[in-house]
RNA sequence: GGGUGGAUUCCCGAGUGGCCAAAGGGGACAGACUGUAAAUCUGCUGCUUUAUGCUUCGGUGGUUCGAAUCCACCUCCACCCA
């Protein structure tokens, strides 16, 4: 890999399991700049609940696409693609090692299978009528125009996903051609780069009293008062970063629909379901080479070093 | 000591004679995912030789063609009166 003119490590895994501290050594040891590949972090002012790298952790290595956006602003994967092709080419540049460190699966897979978005922007205005439409007339009905103009999506994707039934509508819309098609046709690339996909991970049993010290830890560290100051700041529920784990349903604490205490106990069953649907991404992936932190007793340098004779 | 209400599958909880292996929710487990992805959605959850099969609804015994559902006694829990 070292030879390769397009080395890309990655490194993730689900929540809590320490990509963080490990990919500061990684870094270390290959020369290597991170780019965050983490749909929260890239917001200010949410440190706390997104568990965010801070400065000092960071050890004089550089990082990419953390704290580059308001809370306030959208952020999506097509931006994230394209700020991290950036940011490798940058550190291309430099002679560095690009790192691309996170748990958002579908940010990793986007740059590393180099995923075209770009034939379809997002229309807003149709998104929120056929929204309206799915709400006034049902799931089915929306479900129904979709099987219209592109049947293979209609089969593929479940009638109550109207997330994803208005975007593959959305899509045919703006092309004129078929998402199924384009999806297909996207799934048979191959990777763009010379790269490692590690995926760091434990027993299930401990990741999950991980996620529930770590929440515990985030509600001392005033979890609460940071959401109070996004709120201040103009964050409204719906907005994109207020999707986050931590963050809506500390916001639904402040507003009284639900006790502190439900609160808490909602962020750390969602977190574990997160790390469980990570997981299932995680096993989906081509080529990934599995860090199971039992099987290194629990040794960062055991693993740094296990890393080192995959590159 | 007396009275009343309870005990249901991992949890909560419905079920008051057959349509009940037992609603619904939660959890657990599994999966999908190509412009909101920390999002959104799906499946599954007593056992097995998958069957008009077997075991289950606090315990034991009864009534009945048939009981989670009715009766008796017992155990435990809750509340009320002493």
């Amino acid at each position: 890999m070292t030879q390769s003119t397009k080395p890309l490590i990655i490194l993730t895994g689900p929540t809590a399991a320490g990509k963080t501290k490990l990919s500061i050594a990684l870094a270390k040891a290959v020369n290597g700049e991170i780019i965050s590949a983490d749909s929260m972090q890239v917001y200010r002012h949410m440190n706390i609940g997104s568990a965010k790298i801070q400065p000092k952790e960071m050890q004089g290595v550089k990082h990419y696409l953390v704290d580059i956006l308001e809370p306030t602003q959208d952020f999506n994967i097509v931006l994230f693609q394209k700020l991290a092709k950036q940011a490798i080419t940058e550190i291309y540049a430099k002679g560095k090692v690009p790192i691309l460190v996170g748990g958002t699966g579908f940010y990793i897979q986007s740059v590393l299978y180099d995923i075209d978005f770009q034939e379809s922007a997002e229309d807003t205005a149709l998104r929120v009528e056929l929204e309206q439409l799915a709400q006034e007339k049902g799931a089915a009905f929306l479900h129904d125009i979709l099987k219209e103009c592109d049947p293979a999506a209609a089969q593929e994707i479940h009638e109550n996903n109207i997330k994803r039934v208005i975007r593959a509508i959305e899509f045919h819309r703006q092309t004129g051609r078929k998402i199924s098609e384009h999806n297909a046709a996207e799934r048979e690339k191959k990777p763009a780069y010379d790269s490692r996909y590690f995926v760091l991970t434990d027993q299930r049993d401990r990741l999950y009293e991980a996620i529930d010290r770590r929440v515990d830890n985030m509600m001392a560290e005033g979890l609460v008062d940071e959401v109070k100051k996004l709120v201040e700041l103009g964050c409204r529920r719906d907005s994109t970063a207020m999707q986050g784990l931590g963050y809506k349903e500390i916001i639904s604490y402040l507003t009284g629909e639900i006790p502190l205490e439900e609160a808490v106990y909602r962020i750390k069953r969602d977190t574990r379901h997160f790390a469980k649907r990570q997981l299932t991404w995680f096993r989906r992936e081509r080529n990934v080479i599995w860090i199971e932190k039992d099987k290194f007793a629990y040794d960062d340098e055991k693993m740094l070093h296990y890393i080192k004779t995959q590159l």
